[in-house]
DNA sequence: AATGAATGAGTCTTCATTCAT
DNA sequence: TATGAATGAAGACTCATTCAT
């Protein structure tokens, strides 16, 4: 899975999380997820990452910028690891669970903090990013429908794809606020419950 | 149902919406949604009821008090409306099927800005307000746990009232964002959809 | 001494400290001396004597005019107290000797919130108020000039009783930073020592 | 005497008067004690040095810090010149006058501001300043209380030397109320007058 | 006389952004 | 690239004053 990364990297597609600029990146992630796009200061993101508030212009236009490329790699990279992980899943069932998989994970793990900010400072994002970043999740979430429509052909799924894809986008993104992983439930058992939601599998 | 709000509101427990300070609450549960809390000057929600900026602090004592009301009213509104519909249901599943139906419409009717505001400016609370609502939100909480236990015992679900609660507060105020009351799906049907994801019943 | 207090209230010169608008002046003077004019806010003033801000304005065109009262009134008394304490001293000596046990007296007791406000607060007042005050001050300087210019030319004081009075003038009205009336020294030992800086006496 | 300041300067003790921080703690004293603190607004102080408000938080954290300043750094210069006049004194009527010059100086000169200001606005400060300040001001009411006490073991003072400073501290305080550099007494003789209070030399 | 909601100008302070070095 | 002083618009909040009741 860490080739997704290496390979993005390489390709230019997102920027190299131990550069400045993606250390940057990671930090505005975690700090806007804690205290909010509006009140994180550029003077915080730049303490974070070692330099002074002027010299953060060098690297991005300006404090929405920063915004975007968090919530544009974020994206990229999470886009990339389901279709890796799709590629590795032989039946409907096993695609769903890889995708409710993958997603638990961009959640809870490293990119958790701006999946986060993807959701809580989507109005903070001017409109031409806005539809940037619609753009992408489209993609994204295609490959969810696919899935879902698939596994409804096949009877393991009773309601609507569509319908069901959102209830579940709720379902597992709020598990950031409660799901804790040093607890007895791992990700992969999480991942099951939220499976039984969906399907009505042999499990 | 009409009668709870009627009823809080002759206790004193929520401000008349119909008051000045009532109509304060409810464009700051609008605005606070739709621009953020941050975003939104006192200005702004001084205009929404048209009085000027410094009018307002003769109703809250700062910006923040006045968040802390419209969280603080929604649960109570909100909690009172659930303890009603419980008391009309007779089966556990009905119970479940209640408390569904009574949180989407709770998301997505009057008080869904109010919810919305719950959710995503929670950070801007201070400690103390933010100790006050979470006691309040016990209390919903609690409701909800009692039905999906009873509803465990009876066998109609399999997962854990704990966990399985949490995967629903996730997927029902997401709906939040999707949901469109105009559309081929009425919100009862969006709550036996719901319910569906929650219980193998018969339905 | 309490016969100069009523004299003035009798004849309207003063008003009655027992009265609401006596009350008001003597309670700002308190406020504005210890939190200063500025700070001092119309709910604290209204506070002070249990009535809301906007009746305030029913006693005083506005809060300038409250300062101007203090000081007016404070004035006015001391002068009274004065001309009356003089009518009792028999040399030039005892003369000084009065003034200076006066003006400690209104310094250090009754009227001592009003007297530092006076001092403290002098730009506070508008140029108009402040004619009128300084014209209520010239008389009362000059019953000290009196006083001291005879001392001079019986040969008990050596040097312009311009500059004494003024050496003097600091020397007393700092008392009030200091002074305790609880401790060891009393007000008319203070009254000596003072003197002693000012005459030279067989004392 | 102006080996003081350098020194103090170099020191890093006191800012450069002639740094943009240094020029705006003399604006701010003359503002302060023209306008008084309250009255002065932060617009005031940035325009007297030519920069705009903002500009003003890049010295100070506050505008409260700003009126420490200049208490503080005049105090400090204020009690390195008296030592440095101490040093060139000879008797104990020379030390006495050296400090009796030395405050007028500081009152009546370049420092007069930020003296006045010391004294009217101490109100204005919060309670850490206040602390801070105070220690300042023993250790320069110290060299005072050492110059009296010596003048009276010598039997040139006759009353307390704790009592005599005080008064003096009013009197020569009070001079900035009325002392002309312009007119006929120059500093010399005003000094040489208020030292005929306190002390019964042959002069 | 008293009330108390409303006014609206004014305050300090914050902060993203710029730019000469 | 980095610095950091300066900008200037904007924000929350305060407060003396007014006025209908």
């Amino acid at each position: 899975m860490k080739y997704v990364l290496e390979k993005l990297v390489a390709e230019g597609t997102i920027t190299d999380p131990k550069s400045p600029k993606g250390r940057l990146i990671q930090a505005a992630a975690r700090l806007f997820r804690d205290k909010g796009y509006e009140r994180t200061t550029v003077r915080d993101l730049a303490a974070e990452v070692g330099i002074l508030s002027g010299s953060l212009f060098h690297h991005f236009k300006n404090k929405e910028s920063i915004l975007r490329a968090v919530m544009e790699e974020a994206i990229l990279l999470n886009t990339e690891s389901m279709k890796a992980a799709l590629a590795e899943a032989n039946t409907a069932e096993e695609r769903v669970l890889a995708l409710i998989k993958c997603e638990l994970k961009s959640i809870l793990g490293d990119t958790g903090a701006a999946m986060t900010v993807l959701v809580f400072e989507w109005r903070s994002l001017n409109e031409d990013s806005q539809k940037v970043i619609l753009e992408l999740r489209d993609i994204y979430e295609q490959l969810w429908l696919d899935a879902l429509t698939e596994a409804k052909d096949e009877g393991l799924v009773v309601i609507d794809p569509f319908i069901l894809r959102r209830l579940l986008t709720g379902a597992l993104s709020w598990t950031v606020n409660w799901y804790d992983e040093s607890g007895e439930m791992n990700l992969d058992q999480l991942a099951r419950h939220a499976l039984s939601l969906a399907i009505k599998s042999k499990v």
